[in-house]
DNA sequence: ATTCAAGTTGACCTTTAACGTAAGATTCGC
DNA sequence: GCGAATCTTACGTTAAAGGTCAACTTGAAT
């Protein structure tokens, strides 16, 4: 890698397929950092800017917001020993885990309850005679009582 | 159930924890009837409303959305027999069951990813020493190479 | 008769991140 | 000197499900 080596703003999108609103706009956030731009009215991206796009890609993916990608930069550039960003991303991901995995657990109980919806629905074939018992898609509610309107946790 | 019966607007909404402004939007997106309010100021909701009302919240908790929702109503109240309507409901349960399916997936997968950066990022004191093989959660560039932010996909 | 909680219409506001898009002026590279 | 690239500024997008005034009117109970 060359130190001295610098991007113009279209190249640097191009290289991760952005635009260049979109360069600009990370700069805007603190994200990357042009050289001054001195005799010159076109920013100039060192190279190292582009290790932090690709840094930016990834964290994204991973659920981190903009905000919260300065942030880790902010603290990386503030502590060089990288013991502190190791700490916080680390929690980030910690949580972000957490969250994904009750995120899942919800999903499945979701699947399952749509699941009986969607048996209930084709296995019945006058289940819409509301025959009193239950009755968990009925849509007109002229025959229906509130009572009857069930769902899979109400029980069978 | 007394089909006599009817509902002011602050009853119904606190019949089911809404507010009058929620009711009143309902019954705007086509999804409530009031009485025809010959003289009277004040909207009144037939009993069947209730009904109504607990299915819109069922629905929605199933992710349908109220355009949907109304939709739905619509087609009852097109086609009595109720097959329309359960052919219609069935198959969407079955593409929100379908895209819930693959959220359930794409979000296993993030787990894993996100399990084995917390990993590596706990794992290895000194991560961010960049010891030129692979360096997945180092956060200043001015040391790094692109090619060295991996992926667990990336092959240990 | 009074009162005052409850209801009415209408119209705008909120949230939210990560950009898109337009416009017109400049500049760079060849 | 020409055209592609870049510049700044600033508003637009997305969008569902209501929230929040504001200014007014009703209706049931005292």
């Amino acid at each position: 890698m060359d130190p001295e080596r610098s991007y113009k703003i279209g190249e640097l999108a191009r290289m991760f397929g952005l635009t260049a609103r979109t360069v600009r706009f990370y700069e805007e956030l603190g994200l990357l950092e042009s050289e001054s731009r001195e005799g010159s009215a076109h920013r100039r991206y060192p190279e190292r800017n582009a290790v932090r796009v690709r840094r930016i890609q990834q964290l994204k993916d991973y659920g981190l917001t903009l905000a919260e990608i300065r942030e880790l930069f902010d603290l990386a550039a503030r502590d060089r020993s990288g013991e502190s960003v190791r700490k916080s991303l680390s929690e980030k991901y910690r949580s972000r885990l957490e969250e994904a995995r009750k995120k899942r657990d919800a999903l499945d109980s979701y699947i399952e309850d749509l699941s009986w919806h969607v048996e209930q629905l084709e296995r019945v074939p006058d289940f819409f005679e509301c025959p009193g018992a239950s009755c968990a898609t009925c849509l007109w509610a002229e025959r229906c009582d509130v009572r009857l309107l069930v769902s899979p946790k109400d029980g069978a």
